[in-house]
RNA sequence: GGCCCGUUGGUCAAGCGGUUAAGACGCCACCCUCUCAAGGUGGAAUCAUGGGUUCGAUUCCCGUACGGGCUACCA
């Protein structure tokens, strides 16, 4: 009996892996490029942080022309949720982050080196399992997880490093016989990867982002296939990456402490290793401390909250590019209009430590990206968002035009308004514009400098029966505001008004000001002028009017 | 506990042995202005700490503190 007879044992039917290593060939690609991936659990949900790798990962990709793949890690069924893969790609596509391959629904992949979902990858694990075990590299372990137990307490009690190797690993020092012996006797059992590695001895490794590391070699005999049959992450990650030509691995930093293992892996199947990039996490300050965004704690942890926050995508992105690489910041300001993809984003300038995510930038960051939309695609994109989510402004967005009228007020020039960071915020900034909603309200109106009723009457009637005309120009209508405001002994000038305060009740601005309140509601709106020329004739004077009338009833 | 990784303003950060230590967000002031949002100008604010090495350390080395990660038949 020997390793060959043990390893055709345990997999009577495993493939040998020359099948395999045929089947899914080195990719044809030009020098340089790079393959890559996101591999999530299919939980459904998609952390902020996975978004992060994907978009560099894809980023990257697209750089090379390589390729960037989706391959879904469901080897422990714990995890799994239902609809679990299409969460996944339908976050991706929400922020056009699409995999050249791999799972494109939930059932389905694309791409010549699938299956992209693990579970469906059995038989090719344990092909390069059997592969293992014919060389000596992979045993089978009869321990049970309650021994297993029992070893690591007794190394916690002696104070010793845990684990399952050297001397502890009492399986692997069976006899080819004796193993056989437990399998035909029908005991339990998995299957162990019989770790070359010796704890006293360093290695080096140069990982792409976080520069030169030494660790310990790896000597633990992990578990390469659990008794499911399934494979564990560390031998599915060897086993996939080299077979679907992975030349980059771009992970989180947690994984960054497996490398030793990992490398291990790919020397004994004789594999050659990918780069390894692993990226710092995302962070929030949590009452002085840095930690993780939570799934449980954070909302902000979910790409989902962006999409319902309507926080756009574009701005999303941006945001994470600037974490990514500082220098985007100042690529963005030299070149305002090019698009994201032409950024060239570089690994090597990545931070090693994690950033705290700041919601402020990220908003400001919005406001930028929405105010460089035509007055179309606000519209478009907050009917979008409204649709899903905002029963209210759907219906206030249903007349297009009137809707074009109100987002084109100062857009589309060379400063254009940037007061909306997400499609959330564009209700409250229009909402007055609407004369059903506006009318109705009951509300108390904040008149500032000038606020004694009368005062407020007599200027409002003035303006509506002497200076208002819908048809003047902005300049005529300005200055006629002017004269308004001279005739009632107001300073028509600021500046005027400042120098000589005592000369005047107060300034133009001060009138404009109870004309503006009296319109919208308001003290602070976009331009007034071009909001009444929005309104029209008719809107403008009942606004007035009524605000005349409410004051009189009340005085 | 052990093994790793890290630490530049409130936040994101540039920096690679000699700099007035960039820039952005935020904050403050002023300017512009019919009010805001912007925009412009200016300002406050940073090299965790102790030792080395060096003519000189934010930069290199060691220790300390603090933070983070790993330490599963989870990924």
């Amino acid at each position: 009996m020997d390793y060959k007879d043990l390893a055709n044992l345990i997999f009577p039917e495993a493939k040998e892996i020359s099948y395999y290593e045929e089947k899914y060939p080195r990719r044809n690609l030009k020098e340089g490029a790079i393959v890559t991936r996101f591999a999530p659990s299919p939980t459904g949900f998609v952390h902020i942080g996975g978004l992060y790798q994907s978009l560099i990962a894809k980023k990257l990709s697209s750089q090379t022309d390589g390729v960037f793949f989706l391959r879904i890690e469901d080897t422990d069924q714990k995890r799994e949720v239902e609809n679990g893969i299409s969460g996944i790609i339908h976050s991706l596509k929400e922020f056009d982050i699409e995999p050249d391959e791999g799972m494109i629904t939930e059932t389905e992949g694309k791409g010549n080196y699938g299956p992209y979902k693990q579970s469906e990858r059995k038989e090719i694990y344990q092909a390069y399992a059997k592969y293992l075990i014919e060389q000596g590299k992979a045993y089978p372990c009869f321990c049970t997880p309650e021994e297993v137990e029992q070893i690591r307490a007794k190394q916690e009690a002696a104070k010793i490093r845990p684990g399952y190797y050297g001397v502890w690993a009492k399986c692997r020092n069976n006899t080819v016989e004796e193993m056989a012996e437990k399998i035909k006797n029908g005991e339990q059992y998995i299957i162990r990867f019989k770790s070359p590695g010796r704890e006293d001895r360093k290695i080096k490794h140069k990982d792409v982002i976080k520069g030169n590391v030494e660790f310990p070699e790896n000597d633990q005999d992990i578990v390469i296939i659990k008794a499911d049959g399934l494979p564990t992450y560390h031998f599915a990650h060897a086993v996939d990456d080299h077979l679907m030509g992975t030349t980059h691995v771009i992970r989180g930093d947690e994984w960054l402490s497996s490398v030793p293992l990992h490398l291990q892996l790919f020397h004994e199947l004789g594999f050659r290793p990918p780069k390894y990039a692993h990226i710092a996490p995302i962070m929030k300050n949590d009452n002085g401390n840095k930690r993780k965004l939570s799934k449980r704690k954070d909302a902000e942890a979910a790409v989902s909250y962006y999409e319902q926050e309507g926080i756009p995508a574009e701005a999303v992105k941006e945001y994470l590019l600037n974490i990514a690489n500082s220098t985007f910041e100042n690529w963005r300001r030299a070149n305002p209009e090019k698009t994201m993809e032409e950024f060239e984003l570089q690994l090597n300038k990545m931070s090693v430590s994690g950033a705290l995510f700041d919601m402020v930038k990220l908003l400001d960051v919005g406001k930028t990206v929405i105010s460089k939309f035509t007055a179309e695609q606000v519209y478009e994109k907050a009917l979008e968002w409204a649709k899903k989510y905002d029963k209210e402004l759907e219906e206030m967005l249903s007349n297009r035009e009137y809707s074009l009228k109100i987002f084109g007020i100062e857009r589309g020039n060379k400063k254009p308004r940037k007061d909306i960071a997400k499609w959330s915020d564009v209700k409250d900034s229009i909402i007055y514009m609407y004369d059903d909603k506006f009318l109705n309200k009951n509300q108390e109106y904040p008149y500032q400098v000038i606020n004694d009723k009368e005062e407020i009457n007599k200027i409002i009637t003035l303006y509506i029966e002497k200076y208002y005309n819908e048809n003047d120009d902005k300049q005529t209508w300005f200055d006629k505001i002017k004269e308004l405001a001279g005739e009632l002994g107001y300073a028509k000038e600021v500046k005027e008004f400042k120098a000589n305060p005592e000369k005047y009740k107060a300034h133009v601005g001060d009138v404009s000001t109870v004309l503006r309140v009296a319109l919208t509601g308001r003290t602070n709106t976009p331009d007034m002028y071009e909001i009444m020329q929005v309104l029209g004739k008719d809107s403008v004077i009942s606004r007035m009017r009524q605000r005349g009338q409410s004051l009189w009833s009340t005085i």
